[in-house]
DNA sequence: CGAAGCGTTGAGTGCTTTCAATAGTTGTGG
DNA sequence: CCACAACTATTGAAAGCACTCAACGCTTCG
């Protein structure tokens, strides 16, 4: 234990451009000057460990939360004490900046295995945006997208049928990781069943049907938690909503005159 | 039609602090003088007839509307064709900006009925941004709403049955209505029954018949598109999905240490 | 080792969709 | 001005996908 101070000032000491992620995270884009006054206000390191939570629904807003490893869950809580899980968040995501509204967190973010962040105070964070113009056009690039990738979700629980929204999940995860460098085909999921049916709409018993139907199918080898992609087309193919229907272009009621 | 420039020039001198819709608008919390400053950048009131479109997915992304009078529906589609409404814009409210991190629109907005918008240059947008602190806050602040709103909508179609769902629908437009000076319970529908269930994640049929059903069960009259709400209490009730079943706190797979 | 929780599988039910037919509405052109 | 076409909305009947209920094996942890 006599190397203890020894690790914690290294790890201090790391910056944003020592990290493997700057480049999917809040640094991007950042000219060398900007990311050193990002590295000085962010506040330091934290490790939480498998369900330990990173904020909860309703806790005072006042930091942003940059992912450096492990996973989180977030999910919002209706009234009655339905939760619908609103994603699973890996690696040089940035978690919070949804609760600048209500000054408020409307979500709660809990880490689904050992994970380490980022914090950084959100005034701090504002105040840099006003004078770094490429870091206020990032934070609003990171919500549109958020808002973005809710749009996605929200048409794939609203129209595609249960085989092919866990298959566009299973994608989406092999994307994530083969983007940052991993096994796009084989990989760890780190959330159970449950957060997968609740995150996509469906009941437990029909996620795991299909994981035993696409097995069945040859087009994936599962094992608890534990998955190796055999046929990537055949599931895209899955994703396809039955198969390629002729839509009538413009379905709805308007017209473009 | 000699005194159409005088119509033109007083519709050009129209401001923010003018206009009913401010604090519901881009200049809500915004100092008088910076409200000045916003009123300078605002490029030009624009009316567009039912069916015409504010900006199609893909358009290149310059500019962000807010809406003055009528009713906006924005959508997006997917490869295969499918439109998935994303929501109904209704007067102050903002669209177009989570179209930043792509620099081109992902969704399409038309109008419902004939619509006036303010039009607001995103580049003038976030310059004015860096100078007034209360500005960029607001901007996060919009975006963050409409994560926030999404993450509902979310929700509702993972987790509610249809009844509930079209009981939600109407009751956030009659809320919408209601804080806005007119009346919450008789209003008029600017979508159709394609649009509702497209939004809902229905069957059209599945929300004519939710509708027949309501007025049958005396909750409503509905003729068309002319909505009289008769017991509002009735209608939350249904929302409750079901009845109020006391589910176990945190279902999920993680436990608080 | 027992308890608790997660995951899988089966059977039956039900909500919603699909298919189909009919009115009502809107818009256009003869 | 009316008739026809196209579209929107409503209603009924049948089918299907996913859910609920239920039981059991497996893993984890105290």
């Amino acid at each position: 234990m006599k190397d203890k101070t020894v690790i914690d000032l290294s790890a201090l000491r790391v910056t944003c451009q020592s990290c493997g992620l700057y480049q999917f995270c809040l640094p991007m884009g950042l000219a060398e000057g900007d990311m050193e006054r990002l590295d000085s206000v962010i506040k330091r390191r934290r490790k939480i460990e498998k369900g330990e939570y990173l904020y909860r629904m309703h806790d005072a807003f006042s930091t942003v939360y940059a992912i450096r490893s492990g996973s989180v869950k977030t999910y919002t809580s209706i009234e009655s004490g339905a939760e619908q899980v609103t994603g699973f968040h890996l690696p040089g995501e940035l978690l919070g900046l949804n609760a600048v509204s209500t000054q408020h967190h409307t979500n709660s973010a809990i880490a689904l295995e050992t994970t380490s962040v980022c914090e950084v105070p959100f005034e701090r964070l504002e105040e840099l945006a006003r004078d770094i113009p490429s870091m206020q056009h990032h934070m609003l690039h990171v919500m549109s997208q958020e808002i973005q990738s809710d749009h996605c979700q929200l048409m794939m629980i609203a129209k595609m049928p249960a085989e092919a929204r866990l298959a566009r999940f299973l994608l989406s995860l092999s994307a994530h990781f083969g983007n940052r460098g991993f096994s796009a085909t084989e990989f760890h999921l780190s959330m159970s069943r449950n957060d997968i049916a609740n995150l996509l709409g469906l009941a437990v018993e029909t996620v795991s049907r299909l994981f035993s139907h696409f097995q069945d199918e040859g087009l994936l080898s599962v094992e608890r938690k534990h998955i190796v992609i055999h046929d990537m087309d055949g599931l895209m193919n899955t994703t396809a909503q039955g198969s390629s229907q002729p839509l009538p272009k413009d379905s709805s009621s308007n017209q473009r005159p």
